[in-house]
Parts: structure tokens; sequence; C-alpha cells
DNA sequence: TCAAGGTTGATGCAATTGCATCTATATGCT
DNA sequence: AGCATATAGATGCAATTGCATCAACCTTGA
């Protein structure tokens, strides 16, 4: 039983201070090209990943960190905009699969190219790269604890 | 001029992770015992690190990642709540200075328990605090890039 | 077969957030 | 002083999110 350190609670500090600022200033890159924000990108994400298979809205939430009825509604707006597609599922009445249609593929690919520029800008200067590994693979070692609780 | 690798990719997908997931069972963790959000105590951090002196809600805007107008309307929210009392500022007619009420300043300490619980099961079995320490400050680092730009 | 309970996804309504703009005060310039 | 511009904070309205609940379908068990 160890304790709760000032180190520790300076990572969390710093943490959130990191991914708060990069997700503010890669949304802004956005915005300014006339873009989805990264919310709606992690979304076309999953189902570009599926393929022609598609995915299901219920596998993408336990994915993402979205709850279910915000999920449906991004779902909805993106049906509407033209950049998913949604299919029958054979097996289940209720399901239903969504693939990106060639405009929702353009638009990933669009939002990539912005998204890795302020990634580049913003990570290549301050860290390694092998610093960076080290760095995610603690990250995930604890983010694994969350999730096992 | 560094590339940007899948290294630094993964550092950024595992930092959002680690931070969202946490947030979210830190938030869940506050309204199971009936408390504000995070982004709550954040702003009641800044009021009472301030002390009887107050601070100003541009001061605040500042060191939080927060919009003007966000904050403008959670402060209301906190005045009207009764944690958060409003003073003039005698050299600035636009200004004010906000200070914690004896509710706020208990309000605080209730969420920091909370707070402080859910970091401790969340970080000190995955990480110890030099590694901590470490991690920390190389996110400092990135973070400080950002904010040169 | 069919009732009970579980899962998938949608939706009405309230609260919050984003955006644009507004008011009031302060500062700087001539 | 008088006007233009900048800063601090608030607010109307639209969009998004959270919460509770719902409808439809599936699964299990008697």
């Amino acid at each position: 039983m160890t304790d709760l350190t000032d180190a520790h609670i300076d990572l969390w500090v710093a943490a959130m201070r990191f991914t708060g600022g990069l997700q503010q200033d890669i949304d802004a890159a956005l915005k300014a090209h006339g873009l989805p924000t990264l919310a709606v990108y992690d979304l076309l994400l999953e189902i570009w990943r599926a393929g022609e298979q598609g995915i299901r809205p219920v596998e993408m939430q336990q994915r993402l960190l979205i709850s279910q009825y915000n999920l449906s509604r991004h779902i909805a707006r993106l049906v509407d905009a033209g950049w998913v597609a949604r299919h029958t599922v054979d097996d289940d009445g209720r399901g239903q699969l969504l693939t990106l249609t060639p405009a929702g593929q353009d638009l990933r690919a669009r939002m990539w190219e912005i998204y890795r520029a302020s990634l580049h800008d913003a990570l290549t200067d301050g860290i390694t790269t092998d610093e960076a590994a080290v760095m995610a693979e603690h990250l995930r070692n604890i983010t694994d604890n969350l999730a096992r609780e």
C-alpha cells in the first residue's frame, strides 16, 4: 500500500494540461480549415478501420470514451452529412453496421493531414522517439489498471 | 527537423486515454458523492489559492483552459450556490475579485477528499514516485513548447 | 411457445457550451 | 478634453451534452 505523492499529483496535472492544451490546438487547427472536431475524427477513424465490413455502434462505444446517447447523435449527424452509411445486420434486427462513404473517407484523410501537422509541431521538438515510447508504455500500464477496477 | 514517429503518436493516444479515462472516473466518483465536477474543482482551487485577497476572472482564464463565456457562467453558478463571493476592484470598475465563502471552502475540501482517493487508486499501483516525476517533467517540457508558439 | 429479463439504439427535455455580440470601463493618442 | 481602440465581463441564441426513458429486438428458461 504505497502513498500518493506530490510527484504523482504533478504527473496528473501535467498530463491534464498536456492533453487539454494540445486538444485545443488541434481543434482550433481543424476548425480553421473548416473541418469537424477531434471527437468526430475518432469516430471516423474507427469506422474507417472497420473497412467494408463495417462496425457496430456498440463496439465503438466500448473502444472510445463516449456515452451511448452521445454516440447515437454523432452518428446521426455523420449520416445526415453524407459521411457515414448505415447497413442492417443480418442476425440482429436491433443493430446496424456503419461504413464510411467515399466523402467520409476523403474527409478523414483531410482531417488527418491537419491533425498530424499539429502533433508534429507539438511533439517532435520536445521529446525523442525513445522517450515517447517509454512514456506511452507507462501511461498504458496505468490506464490498464483503471480499466481493471 | 525531426519526424513525427509512431511512438510520438502512441504517446498522444496513450495520454488521451489516460486523462480521459481517469477524468471520467473522478467525475463519476464526485457525482456519486453528490459533488460538482472536476471542472468546478479547478475553479474552486484557483479561488482558494488566492486567499482573502481574491482573484480576477481574467487571471483564472489565463491559468485554466477555459473560455471566457464559460468561465463567466460557471462563476455565476458558483455565486448563486453561495460558494463564491464577488468583490469590486478598487482601481478597475470593470473587474471583480472572487473569494471562497466558508461554504465554498468546505466544498473544496470535501471534493479534494474524493478527488485524492481516485488519484490514489489510479496512480500509486502503476507507477513509482520517481517515474512520475520524470514523466511530469517531460510533459511540462512539451506543454511549454505549445504555449511558446 | 411464451413470459421475463437483457441488449441495442433512439429521443424528450433540461443543463451546458459555443459563438457572436453587447455593455461598461480603461487606456492611449492628438 | 475628446475620440478611437482595447480590455473585462455578461448575455441572446443555436448547438451539443447529460439524464432518464423508451421502443425494438434478442436470449433464456420454464
